[in-house]
DNA sequence: CAAGCAGTTTAGAATCGATCTAATTTAAGA
DNA sequence: TCTTAAATTAGATCGATTCTAAACTGCTTG
């Protein structure tokens, strides 16, 4: 392991791992760093970890899937199915929907105010609901 | 294989797969009985195989996937993916919503008059859309 | 109704994303 | 600095799904 300055970025994200009670390692922050200063993603687990290889951040593959499930459990991303082949996570924690392109596997972001939703059955025995998902499906 | 008699039921199914351009095989026509002749159905491979066993249907686990992949592309069945480890195929092929109930694994249809979408933004590019999916996950 | 053959089935191997194991390392408080 | 719980890791393992290539079978032809 490498000395490192300690730039704004960083700050930022250590503050964040801090507040969400993770542990600042330094695989956790480099991994924040890639996933949060690059505006809003949605990256697979086989893809951060090419992306931390590429940025020469020495990282196993077990700590990218744990990295992503410990910042899921801390909201500061969520978990999306779409293609039962490979999850998805995205770095928009906000109300939102998605564009689904079929043929590249991109995600893109659908703002929650663009989609009006109406007369939304409640939850059979008035359970709980965890999250409403609206993917529209692109053939390209 | 055992002669059986050709019931109302297995006609049905024979000529659903016929006019799908599917050979009625006795496999494919078991597996069609079992899935088109009890209601609306959310299945996954591994829960259809079980039953075919349980019901003395001799079918190999490939030929239970090479199924569900040949109604799907026929329109029979639609695939959904919900969890990322497994896929579930659904026997309404009509426009229709799901609730699904995250401890159980359980799927249940809403039917598309229940929800109203507006403002349903179009594809980039003037793409064409596929389908549109909404998932109402249920905490339970 | 036999033959031919493309389409189908199958057992078992292989694939691949994801998780687990158990040993090592490290962050952070005392 | 010491201690310890938390985190990381290489590699094994898992489980759903797909693939392979050999055997079989529905259907058309002669
Ligand atoms: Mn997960
Ligand atoms: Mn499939
Ligand atoms: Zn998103
Ligand atoms: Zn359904």
């Amino acid at each position: 392991m490498r000395a490192k300055k300690t730039s704004t970025a960083d700050l930022t994200v250590l503050e964040r791992l801090r507040s969400s009670g993770l542990r600042p390692t330094r695989q956790r922050l480099a991994l924040a760093k890639l996933l949060f200063s690059q505006g809003d993603r949605h990256v697979t687990a086989e893809a951060l970890f090419n992306e931390a290889k590429d940025n020469r951040v020495d990282v196993s593959l077990a700590t990218v899937y744990n990295a992503l499930h410990d910042f899921t459990e801390k909201d500061l991303l969520r978990e999306i199915s779409i293609d039962s082949s490979r999850s998805y996570f995205d770095t928009n924690v906000g109300d939102h929907y998605h564009f689904y392109f079929e043929t590249s596997g991109r995600l893109m972001d659908i703002p929650a105010e663009r989609i009006a939703i109406a007369n939304l059955p409640e939850a059979p025995g008035g359970a709980e609901v965890a999250r409403v998902d609206v993917i529209i499906r692109i053939k390209d």
